[in-house]
DNA sequence: CCCGATTTGTACGTATGTATC
DNA sequence: CGATACATACGTACAAATCGG
């Protein structure tokens, strides 16, 4: 029996054996891969593909679905599907500097804060070489670049020393800013630990990560010009966004 | 209406409102971290822990499920249960001595050769600095430490410079020693770029890593000790049984 | 090299308490 | 109140891997 098809678009091929959303998932991936679709583009909204491939909404759900599992694309409620960027490569080395090492890949870097707040904490005091019970600033922020947030990073300071450190962190969103305004003009890291593990939900939330993905994780004690330290520093990059490069 | 208890062994509190699985898993992770059962142990095998508390092996079965899962004891078929050893320390630096690092530990480092091909690769050739099609040897290893696997790697080696380096190889288990006998004493990393994503069903296999685990992947250019490019290797360690430190 | 004992992994089935509609 | 779904707990059997003799 011949199927009558239209052939002026023939989007999808029904009966084929193959499903409609692993053939529209294929079609799209390879729309982004020839750069149709660049790094960090819009993809037609929802609707628009529904139209162009004469399918259900659902049916391009599951596509977009699958694309956002292999991490080829991010959905964002309110917003649209993004084409994913290429992994930012993120020198880990003596110097820290997240602005410079964003702009320098070509990227517009961003600091939102996130909260401040006054603790006791005994590890990261310990690692600061502070006397038990010294009170500490503890600082949470999420980094992006072009928008896409790449990294979550909970950072501790001496509360006396750094009074006032977050009017310039909300103004400047820069940490290097900051320190400076403290009179801080360089700083280095001491030590730096590298773990991974999958994100937990309040770190999918905040970088915008669907479930099961992997955070690497880099505990870093950052030291002023005499090498005091004066900075504990745990950030958390999403995995597949960021690539840590060591300079030896 | 009174509830008659055999007082002499409560082990577990029926009827409390906390499962019993949950009652059983807090338990022996308690003795875990209070040092009963210390690290690289075995535990009581499932039938004793079943005899212990009085319950049905499911029940333990599901208790150790859980521990498994938050990475505290891996069991393996046919032999039983291990309470999961500290993170090893892994210095990610400009020198490489896998054996070396495993043994500061103060754990037994092994070295297991899985294969060994000749191949042509663009990919590695090219960071190698060598003309395209230029025959590689392409080995692959998992090493472990205190009979623990930790990781999985990849290496690839000019052909012509190293013809028999497996059988050194598989006689030692060790990179380093393998170098040594072609006349390599010394070499460092060029450069390391570390990524983070979730572990392959090989990997799971090799790595004894239940499903849903994490994987670090570094990926080195090593050099002798003239600066010329000789090893590309992609190492991947099972994430939660060793963090990598970033000695700058 | 095989054999049997031990141990974990998997798959059935059954019963019961609890929460929800 | 009944119907339903779900988690919990127990029973049994067998498969697969390991280890010692």
């Amino acid at each position: 029996m011949a199927v009558p098809i239209d052939l002026d678009r023939p989007p999808v091929d029904r009966g084929s054996g193959v499903s409609l959303w692993r053939q529209i998932a294929e079609r799209i991936e390879c729309e982004i891969t020839t750069g149709a679709y660049p790094p960090g583009s819009l993809l037609p909204s929802e609707s628009e593909l529904t139209e162009r491939f004469g399918v259900n909404r659902h049916t391009v759900r599951r596509s977009l679905a699958v694309l956002a599992e292999k991490g080829l694309v991010r959905s964002v409620k309110g917003r649209g599907s993004f084409v994913e960027e290429a992994p930012l490569p993120y020198p880990i080395g003596r110097r820290v500097r997240f602005s410079e090492n964003v702009m320098a890949a070509g990227r517009a870097p961003r600091g939102r804060l996130l909260g401040v707040a006054t603790v006791v904490d005994a590890e990261p005091t310990r690692r600061l070489g502070l006397p038990a019970r010294t009170p500490l600033l503890r600082i949470e922020m999420v980094s992006s670049a072009n928008g896409v947030p790449l990294s979550r990073s909970t950072s501790w300071f001496e509360a006396a020393r750094f009074a006032g450190l977050e009017a310039e962190l909300q103004r400047t969103g820069s940490v290097s800013r900051a320190f400076a305004a403290h009179g801080i003009a360089d700083y280095a890291r001491l030590e730096t630990a590298i773990s991974a593990r999958l994100a937990d939900p309040a770190e999918q939330e905040l970088l915008e990560l669907p479930t099961g993905r992997v955070v690497l994780v880099v505990e870093a004690l950052n030291a002023d010009a005499d090498g005091r330290p004066i900075q504990v520093q745990r950030t958390r990059f999403a995995a597949d966004r960021v690539h840590l490069v060591v300079n030896s």
